[in-house]
DNA sequence: GGAGTTTGCCTAATAGTATTAGGTACGTAC
DNA sequence: GTACGTACCTAATACTATTAGGCAAACTCC
C-alpha cells in the first residue's frame, strides 16, 4: 500500500483550494479525506480536528491575503496606495473566494493576535500616513476602511450587485476615489 | 401524548430566538427538535429540508429588519435619516447576532426578489433623495452604504475592533457623519 | 543489510445530524 | 360515536466527526 505523502501543509492547501472550488463551509475533513483519497481518520494524525482545519485555512488565507496587500503597496503613497489595497483586497475576494471567506472565520483572541491580521491593521494605518489624520480619528478611519472594503467584496460575492445594471467595477472605482476625497478633505466628527 | 403544537411560523420564530442564542449555523433541525422537545422527523411535515429551514429564518429575519428601519426612517430626512437608518441597522444586529446573520444567507434570484431585502434597497435611495445624486451615482452611493454598514457591524460582531481601545460607538458616528458629509459635498467620480 | 523503532495510514466503534417511509393515535366533524 | 385527517412517532439509511488500537512501510543505526 503506497502511502499518501500526508503533511498539515498539504492538507492545509488542499483544505484552501478545496474551499474556492466547493465554499469554505463546505470544506469537511471526509471531503479533504476523498481528495487524497484516504479514509477519514487518517487525517487526524495532521490534524486536531475539523475547527483545526478550518482555523489553519484561515491563517493561511490571511497570511496569503497580506502577502499580496504588501506587494501592491509597495512603493505606492496616497490615492495610489489607496487604490492598490483595495484592489489586492477585492481581486483576492474574487479569485479565491473560498479562502477569503475562511478569511472572516471569527479566531479567538489569541490566535488572532498572533495571526497575520495583524499586518493588515499596520498596513491600513501605513496608507493612512499619507493622509492628515490624527488619533482617534485615524483609528475610525481604519474601521471605515475596513468596513467598505469587507463589506463591498462581501456583499458582491453574495450577489447582492447582481439586481442592478450599473458595473460594480465603476462602484468600486467611484467609492475608493470618494474615501480618497474624504480623507484629504478632513474628518467630520 | 400531549402533542407539541408545531407550525411553520412557531418553528421558524424558535429557529430565530435559537440562531441568536448560539449562532446562526448552529441552528440545525435536531436542535430546533430538542427545544420543542419532539423527534427531529416530526419537524419534517412542517419543513422542507434544513435548508429551508435556514431561508425561512433568513427570510424572517429581512422583514423584521426592515420593519425596524422603516419605523425608524418615518419622517426623517438628509442626515437624520441617514443615521436613523444606520443605527436600525447596527442596533438589531447587535440585539439579534443570529438572526443578523441568517439575513446575510444567499437566497437563489427569485427568492431575493421576493424578499424584504427589496424594501432595504429601496429605502436605502429614499434616504438618498435627500441628497443630490443622479444615476449612477445614486446606484454606486446605495452600494457604498450597504458596504458600510454591513461591513462595520459584520467586523464588529467578529471581534475586530477590541484590539483597540477606541469606542466603536464614537468610530460608528464618525463615520455615519463622513458619509453625509461626504454625500452632501457632491461626487467624486 | 538486517533489527528495532517510528509513524503513516488502516479498521472498528461511537455519536450527532439529515432525510425518508410508513405507522399510530389524537382531535374533530358529522 | 364512528370515521377521517393529520400530528407526531418508530425505524432505517446515509454522511460527518472523533477516538482507540493495529499493521506494515519507512527510517535509523550499527
Amino acid at each position: 500500500m503506497v502511502r499518501a505523502g500526508l503533511s498539515t501543509e498539504r492538507l492545509i492547501r488542499a483544505g484552501a483550494e478545496l474551499a474556492d472550488e466547493v465554499g469554505f463551509d463546505q470544506v469537511t475533513v471526509s471531503a479533504l479525506a476523498r481528495r487524497f483519497d484516504v479514509k477519514v481518520a487518517s487525517l487526524y494524525s495532521h490534524l486536531k480536528n475539523s475547527q483545526d482545519l478550518k482555523t489553519r485555512i484561515a491563517l493561511f488565507a490571511l497570511e496569503e491575503l497580506a502577502d499580496r496587500v504588501s506587494a501592491a503597496l509597495a512603493g505606492r503613497a496616497g490615492r495610489d496606495a489607496l487604490a492598490a489595497f483595495a484592489d489586492a483586497y477585492r481581486d483576492y475576494a474574487r479569485e479565491h473566494p473560498g479562502r477569503y471567506a475562511a478569511a472572516q472565520l471569527r479566531l479567538d483572541p489569541e490566535t488572532a493576535a498572533s495571526s497575520a491580521g495583524v499586518r493588515h491593521a499596520q498596513m491600513t494605518r501605513a496608507i493612512l500616513r499619507g493622509y492628515d489624520l490624527t488619533e482617534p480619528d485615524q483609528t475610525h478611519a481604519v474601521r471605515m476602511l475596513g468596513s467598505v472594503f469587507h463589506g463591498y467584496v462581501s456583499l458582491e460575492m453574495g450577489g447582492g450587485f447582481s439586481h442592478t445594471a450599473v458595473d460594480p467595477q465603476e462602484s468600486w472605482s467611484w467609492i475608493v476615489n470618494s474615501l480618497d476625497a474624504l480623507l484629504r478633505n478632513g474628518t467630520a466628527s
